[in-house]
DNA sequence: AATGAATGAGAATTCATTCAT
DNA sequence: CATGAATGAATTCTCATTCAT
């Protein structure tokens, strides 16, 4: 494991359980066995540090996201599809994804408006789903949000210990709510 | 505005914009026109004063959302209140609401086991929809989770600038959505 | 002595001997009898510490330059009246002066275009005498230099301890030299 | 370019511009396209490297000025010739005759009472002036040091950019000047 | 009650130096 | 010889808290 690895991990730990304004570099250092000096070797500074790899994480699902929509023909199969690459990315390496729920709301805000976002992949397959009647509704924004919350509140629920193990085994239950949620006419699918 | 006012009404603007171990008493005294000393005056430090301010909003919330349902008879009225009930207080306090929202990560893990929280309540109305077979769900958590995210998401999107004005003309959608997650018998009310 | 006052003393004093970059803030702290952060409150940081103790004694002694020569009708009488001036600043504040001769190469470059300095005031004066045929000079730059270094040059001299004791006594001599570095008609003075 | 000199020549330059103590030896190393590790092989420290290339610029100077006035008969053509030993040395390698103007403060008082100095030099001539009764002072060390002031102040004022281009084109008037500093009863040379 | 200067422990960051490759 | 990652002591600066007024 690179010096580089060994810090982003170990600050990702202490950022998830002390936030990043109440994690300092020397205990970045000693969880990850690096000097502290090290860390200013490969990231500018603390907060940049916590950032960077934000954004990383971040860009990452986006990207799996849009990619497991494409193969998808039927659109509600999409969604399907969007729900299980959540739920796998949060059980392929749930620390990562614990600290993209957890600093999204430090961090959204200084997201540029190019970037492809998690946000934005869901915004576009809902379009879709309501261009061609699939579901109907008019403020896609607000379905949007209550989508996604929905689905973010999975993880918080596991961050708060009342949810254990994977989360991928609830993937038929979380589908079908969802599915629920946007009314579709193929409900009985 | 008593001194004390002064000094919450200032602490939550900015921790909501800079978390709290982001924010410093200095510049709190400064936003609140107040000595930073006279802060010591009515909290034993900063991070209590913060964890005060939640608090107590916190079980206010909850009161309130218990007492929204007392006096429903049906049982999906009882839902219906509870967004209300909700929406209400975003719209009344936008500035608490906030503050409750996004530091409720950093204090649920201090909340005692006795306290009344919103979220036992919500899980109790579901509960009481479960047994009178009003829904039907075999996992009451996760159900209560992804409602509860729903309608917290409302609030992000407007923290984030994606809803702008009050919440309560929402309410209508956010029921109607909420039932659907429900999938209740009598959807089509 | 105000706080303000033992930081600004204690400061230059270190200054002096180590050099800015090589003074710590806590020596000045220790030095000064007087808490690390008590600086921070003063001053932004060290630099500019430096710097505005600095940019405050050169302006001081820009004015009573020029306040200097105004008294006087006799050009002649402006030399000697700048060299009095000069050396009685040296005398009374060794300290400071000690400083501007000592940290000018590094504060220099940051001097306002629109600032009095030392330097514009014995320029105008050699100017005046150069229009008004007292002294001969092609290049009022290249003198002005000359003088001012032969001046400066004493300070450096008492710094390196070939010098003991006040300035002031040793005027006669340094306003002969110039004098004679001038060629002035009157050189007979 | 061997790998010293290239780690020389770009200290110089650095230390020139930024200090000695606010030069770091990362900043060397990539000024120098060399690794920083590099700089240990042939100093020992980075304070050693600035008082190395010091001392031996120093001393070359030194030995030069005193080789120029061996050649002169003369006493005041010896003075002529310090003149011009100086500048030359100045317009042949400016940088580091400007170091050597801007860290002699710094250094000075490291340099070995035996060891030769510019200022050793320019004293012995004058006293041998004085003996001859070619100039009359009775004070030899307040003379020496306005002479080496007016000259290093020319130095100065390129630094800062007040005379642009070799030094050598002002030998003339420079040299006039410190004559009639002297006071010399040839004066009409 | 209120003030705000002073404190000093502790945080982020820097940087000369070392050393395995 | 040269490299540059790693080190960790030292440094600058921050900030919650105290306390005399």
């Amino acid at each position: 494991m690179s010096t580089r690895d060994k810090i982003i991990t170990a600050a990702v730990d202490l950022f998830i359980k002390q936030g990043i304004a109440g994690t300092t570099t020397r205990e970045i250092a000693a969880s990850a066995s690096v000097a502290e000096g090290s860390i200013y070797r490969y990231f500018p500074s603390k907060d940049e540090l916590a950032w960077q790899v934000f954004d990383d994480y971040h860009q990452t699902l986006a990207k799996r996201l849009q990619q497991s929509v494409i193969n998808e023909q039927q659109l509600m199969d999409k969604i399907a599809a969007l729900v299980h690459c959540f739920l796998s990315m949060a059980d392929e390496d749930w620390l990562m994804f614990r600290y993209y729920l957890t600093s999204q709301h430090t961090h959204m805000q200084k997201v540029d408006n190019t970037t492809l976002t998690p946000y934005k992949v869901v915004q576009q397959v809902l379009q879709e789903l309501i261009k061609s009647n699939t579901i109907k509704s008019n403020d896609v924004n607000l379905l949007c949000e209550m989508v996604m919350g929905a689905v973010h509140q999975i993880g918080i629920n596991k961050i708060y210990g009342r949810i254990h193990g994977d989360l991928l085994p609830h993937k038929q239950l979380i589908t079908q709510t969802i599915f629920q949620m946007l009314n579709a006419n193929e409900c009985e699918k």
